[in-house]
DNA sequence: CACAGTACCTTGCAATATAAGGTACTATGT
DNA sequence: ACATAGTACCTTATATTGCAAGGTACTGTG
């Protein structure tokens, strides 16, 4: 219902969890989960897609635990798409938010 | 660029200025421009989804400075959709600011 | 009478979230 | 030995929707 809402914003979110820290596909999406409904089928092509367009890098590591995981790693070039990401996040928002509020209203 | 963004909330904004008085498609057009960049072919569209969906009806108005104008009322069943929205998207931005201000850190 | 501004509309394309499905490894219970 | 559950990866097909591009038609102005 609210997929829409998500659109554009993922990519920021996956970004700036990995600004902070290494991750792997799934432990984003049991992260992500703890704030919104999400699942694997959105999250590994938003990954291959970032990887594709240089933002972010891979390495794998074996587990104990299960099948071998494949950690993400955001480069430079990946760093400076998220500033520019939450940058426009911050404005875009601020922009709806107005609207609500019903601010900027002709006299 | 920011096109993704604007999904789903293209719909609450426009519901939303229709909350507050009648508009006819051109008028909402460049009443959302002020806020963000969007153009006619995004906006009818929308207006017809809406229609379609009963969150607003429409009437003709004549006009002395060009076509006659087809103006846009929220209907009851389209405040209520609002009301959800607008719901949706403060619990929804909220969620994405938490993300990208790094709370809810695991230790 | 061409042009700009107002105002409506449609078609086709591109991006992306998601359901659904698949593989494979480890550990646990029977 | 084998089924099940949890972890972990991935792909394909579908639906939604923003937007460029194109079209119609009316009212003025140069």
């Amino acid at each position: 219902m609210q997929t829409q809402l998500k659109r554009g914003t993922l990519e920021l979110c996956v970004l700036s969890l990995l600004c902070r820290g290494d991750c792997y596909g799934y432990e984003l999406v049991n992260r992500i989960s703890d704030c919104m409904q999400i699942t694997e089928g959105t999250i590994y092509p938003l990954l291959k897609r970032l990887k594709d367009s240089g933002s972010i890098d891979s390495y794998i590591v074996e587990s104990q635990e299960g099948p071998p995981r494949k950690y993400y790693r955001v480069t430079q070039s990946g760093k400076e798409n998220q500033q520019i990401q939450e940058q426009e996040w911050r404005r875009f928002s601020a922009a709806i938010n107005k609207i609500l509020d019903g601010e900027g209203e002709v006299k």
